[in-house]
DNA sequence: CGGCGCATATTTGTCTGACTATATCAATCG
DNA sequence: CGATTGATATAGTCAGACAAATATGCGCCG
């Protein structure tokens, strides 16, 4: 019984494989506007350039799935509530298979972006389960512009976690995070935020610092606002040149953590907080 | 070599198989123990009696794959750097399939945990990569008893966000929130925090509170510090009961932000989270 | 003798097809 | 009219093969 069929499949299965070998490195984007492009799901693999510091699995089939159905959901392209084709369709229609499409829809369910049910199928769960502080999901979320309100929010978060993280950091960092405060502070007044590199100094800044609060908690926090605030400096270049150099605020940060003074540490990163923000809402299109 | 060996494996199964009908619904819990113990990942299904609100996909394979193997990290069975046995060694003395193995294997990968790249294996990530803000995560931590020094980091996390969210809330709350919240609060004065039913209750009424400031991202952090909230107070009930009553604080907190005072809102909610870490500091054992 | 490139082995990644479990919905029976 | 049962559709699990990637070691060349 079972023996035979699977016979028949590898039979079948040499055909097919020829031809997808043939376009296995543009990565059968072609086959998706052959003949079954009325499927709602699409797929463009790799999509994005710069891949960020922990991308993760995005040379992946999955991931690159799950990337894009990421994005898509948050884009709203499916609505909360939604329910997507079956997998055999999707996968069918996607030209992938059932498994990797399963692991794409894995690791979004473990987002609390989608929830999966025998006979229902899997459905987008309601926005406000979704996990948006997952540092993917964040970087999702800035491959569409995101609203004003949702970044906004983001700053009204820093506003309140990094001043308060300034303050313990300034009682307990210990000599080698100043050191390493410094050298990234370094780097950035050589680079400006500009380039790459200054900006992965902003970077290597902002998380030693919530590092150095000593609070596991608060730094897991750190590493997704520190995504969040690469992606709106990066947006802030894309739409105008700085307007202020924030080189300065962050060495009045810096010398107040490394002479330990915790209220002055707390008042220098809210002003720089502030400043951020302020400089993000004049980059922004004028909407609201 | 190779070849041989998954030929007999194929031949094995035919006749694992009708085991396997026989004690599918027993969770093949029993042939974990036959033959093949001195595999190093151990793995029994539906481990947890509560399941919590949102503990997602508990019943199916993977998900209780994903939860076991992740409380097993959090619990220092793996340590970072470390690198777990093959998909096939691991699926095979697990008595699941790979397709199983490696969709619990993606949600890890998903939340952080894990890495894999071929030739290497799956490696456990270094502590500070780990999401430990994902809810789920955070339900696998107190699966065995957390470090002091975590819950305090939890606390000091609450200490910076609750009071700032609920001067927010004070001012953006609309008047469908106040019922919730009033509600929930009838709900705790009766049941007290003793009861499943009472901590529901607490857990609305903070979630409210954090989804009344009007900020996704705040919203989102409260759904995880809720999660906390709720294992915390679950500890101290197992530990000692409650040594003060931390309704009248709730109240106090719901009467500020009713009547929109933002100053009152923060203090008497820094007052609260204060107390409550109080209390769980005077249940903890005396280990330092 | 050292560095560089290539072969190779090992491991994850992808594909396929079949079967199972589960949950909804409808029809049927008390 | 309600509960029970069966049909059905869908995710979940399984098994086996093959593809891609990459660290490692070997051999070759400078």
């Amino acid at each position: 019984m079972r023996r035979k069929a699977q016979i028949m499949g590898l039979i079948k299965n040499n055909f097919v494989k020829y031809q997808r070998k043939c376009h296995s490195l543009i990565m059968r984007k072609p086959t998706l506007t052959d003949n079954k492009t009325q499927h709602p799901l699409t797929f463009t693999p790799a999509t994005g350039g710069h891949d960020m510091f922990r991308a993760a699995f995005q040379g992946r089939l999955h991931g690159a799935l799950a990337h894009n159905l990421g994005v898509q959901i948050l884009g709203g392209v499916y609505k909360s509530g939604d329910i997507l084709p079956n997998e055999i369709d999707s996968s069918e229609s996607l030209d992938i298979s059932r498994s990797a499409y399963r692991e794409a829809i894995r690791i979004l369910a473990s987002k609390g972006m989608v929830e999966s049910r025998p006979k229902i199928g899997t459905r987008v769960t309601e926005r406000d389960r979704w996990n948006i502080l997952d540092p993917e999901v964040l970087g999702w979320m800035f491959e569409t512009e995101p609203s004003e309100d949702f970044i906004k929010g983001l700053f009204e978060l820093r506003l309140i976690t990094e001043p308060a993280a300034a303050a313990l950091a300034a009682e307990r960092r210990t000599p080698e995070q100043i050191e390493r405060m410094r050298k990234a502070l370094k780097v950035m007044e050589v680079e400006t935020l500009a380039s790459e590199a200054g900006r992965m100094a902003d970077l290597e800044f902002h998380h030693t610092l919530m590092f150095a609060t000593h609070n596991e908690a608060l730094a897991s926090l750190s590493t997704t606002i520190g995504a969040a605030v690469s992606w709106t400096t990066r947006y802030k270049q894309r739409h105008q040149s700085l307007s202020r150099d924030p080189i300065p605020d962050h060495a009045r940060v810096f010398e107040a953590i490394e002479r330990g003074d915790a209220s002055a540490a707390r008042w220098c990163m809210e002003s720089l907080v502030r400043m951020a923000l302020e400089d993000t809402q004049k980059s922004m299109p004028p909407q609201a």
